[in-house]
DNA sequence: CCCGCGTAGTAATTCGAATTATCAGCGCCG
DNA sequence: CGGCGCTGATAATTCGAATTACTACGCGGG
């Protein structure tokens, strides 16, 4: 059937049926339908079944400009080998929408690092381009990288709430600071009156949010705000004993095990004597809707990143911003899980 | 700096630079650097620097050139909702791979499905050529499309040992057949003399391999071969002790499970008074290196298939098919795993 | 008789990058 | 002084499909 070797083309096609290339390419696309005899239509269309015709893709989106394809970039290997998956269930989300989307996904795994981290301007040039806009994923980022993609016009999206000093730039992030407030709002329903805030040394996008959430719901119920930076749990469990805590926030699972461990040693049991809430999810590599317990067996009070979300309304921004580049911002509400280490406080302290 | 809209062509670079669009490629492409003076050069390079330049691939790959992309094609979603994680391990190796051959990775989610499964040739069209070749994952296969893309000459490997009456295509696969042959081997050394297969009635090829190992096994001891086929493990148990069968070699863990609730209640003991070998995978979601126990407690004896080695080889035949496109076939060892569901016979039988 | 108009196509152009053919300018040798 | 060879760049072509401009033909009306 097919000539010898190599892709059939519509000029092969228009040579057998004895017609030219536009005639082929209009039978194909039915445009015009009107100004084609039928007996021409049925030749062309015949010679395209005998022959096995497909449309060379490229070939037609080099005039249209857009090849309908995302990229996905990533500070970090996108597909971890060690135990924290924390990519994956971002890239579902966005793998899920793409392909609703009609867009194909363009991982940018070859660029070399340095440092260990990739970088998206690799020897002077942008290989993002290459798509038609692209995702960004990853913990660091590089202002100075940013402030050139912006530069560019370049359409992009970032996975998680990103500032840039050069001027807006579109995110979809998860709304820390509205899920910190509620998870306080819920403590003080419960009677506690004094609520800690144990933080980290970073100053990261994620922690001023919880931060701020946290000093936003003190403020209303004009209490002071008792926030502890100490890195060493023990150290940090004493100070907020000392200052008369009777609920813990927490900013890693991590810190809330060494918590946990210390308070037991101390006497204390968890939720009687204290309550913990872990701002955030204990279980990195989550799977959307599925109600997984964490491997240490503790079944945090915590509140649900959702990433999956997250992934697929990156996408979505990203797909709009191709029609219109105006930046866009979104916070994705999280969901709060009850758990077990929340309870009414054992000493109720009215002031 | 950049020209507000669309994308950068070499057309635009080279009128900034005041040079010809051939001077631009040139230099892109350093391929005849004798011929362009340094001065010319460095213009030019500072114009593709100012305006953010890349190449377009579409109009790249239309002229018969290379994008430093592999294209990764599933049958199935490639980040999969469900609780078994099928691909991961093989994605694993295929970025790891193509990160070191400083290749991109295209994952060609656009298509729709059909009957809930993709197409190659969607609509007509084969988006796989945007791809300098490409890696093909999944349990499905149609043969029609297979045949088609050997037609068109396009470059691409099967993860997993593929046959096409077309022809010889490329693939990377797991040695079912050495394995099969290495366990029966291992229970024939324990002193087993009635060894059986439970197999499923599927015939696709791991299915095949592993029949061919076991059958090869038996006929060098000079045993008949003992093959079952129902899907009922309680029916198989049945048939399998009628026959005096003293091991199994089973297809799934999942029947293997069936299996040994079964020899339970019969007052069975394994591996006492049966051994029990799976031929494959208890988890498909391993770790490379990993030595996971699988969910279910039981430790089973059974063999792993090298997935995070299959992406990285297939990665590295399809990187040598772009070179020289002739197919090859690459078969890697499966490592066995002891496990505790294997013992010496507890009524050794002579004959 | 010729203009106008509709029909059914074909020729030519476009997209972006790579490659080939070509050309202008210069120095050198016979 | 003419022609040869070399250098450094430009013009032209190619890839496959879509679209626009154009043409050959036929027919009817003024």
């Amino acid at each position: 059937m097919t000539a010898g070797s190599g892709r059939v083309t519509q000029a092969q096609v228009a040579r057998l049926a004895g017609v030219s290339q536009a005639v082929v390419s209009m039978v194909l696309n039915g445009s015009d339908s009107l100004r084609i005899t039928p007996e021409t239509r049925d030749r062309v269309q015949q010679v395209l079944r005998e022959t096995g015709y497909t449309v060379d893709i490229m070939g037609r989106r080099l005039r249209g400009g857009s090849n309908q394809i995302l990229g996905v970039f990533t500070y970090e290997s996108v597909f971890p080998s060690g135990v924290a998956d924390f990519y994956r269930p971002f890239l579902l989300g966005i793998e899920e929408e793409a392909e609703a989307q009609g867009f194909d996904l363009l991982l940018f795994t070859s660029g070399g690092r340095r440092d260990g981290r990739r970088r998206i301007y690799e020897q002077g040039t942008n290989r993002l381009r290459i798509a038609d806009g692209s995702i960004l994923l990853g913990r660091h980022n590089d202002p100075q990288e940013l402030a050139q993609l912006v530069e560019e016009q370049f359409p992009f999206v970032f996975v998680g709430r990103r500032e840039s000093p050069t001027g807006p730039i579109s995110y979809v992030g998860a709304d820390y600071v509205a899920a910190t407030r509620e998870v306080h709002e819920r403590l003080w329903g419960l009677g506690h009156r004094r609520i800690g805030l144990l933080s980290v040394t970073e100053e990261n996008e994620p922690t001023l949010d919880r931060r701020a959430g946290y000093e936003a719901a003190a403020r209303k119920h004009r209490r002071p705000p008792l926030v502890f930076l100490a890195d060493d749990p023990a150290i940090a469990l004493r100070q907020a004993l000392d200052e008369g805590v009777t609920a813990l926030l927490v900013e890693s699972s991590a810190m809330a095990d060494g918590l946990l461990a210390c308070a037991h040693e101390l006497g204390l049991g968890v939720p009687d004597d204290l309550s913990i809430v872990v701002l955030g999810d204990a279980d990195p590599s989550q799977q959307p809707h599925a109600h997984a317990v964490p491997s240490t067996g503790t079944d945090w009070s915590m509140f649900r990143i959702p990433r999956h979300e997250m992934g697929a309304h990156a996408v979505r921004v990203l797909v709009g911003l191709l029609k219109n580049p105006k930046p866009r911002q979104l916070l994705l509400p999280c969901t709060i899980h009850e758990g077990a280490t929340t309870a009414a406080p054992s000493t109720p302290d009215s002031r």
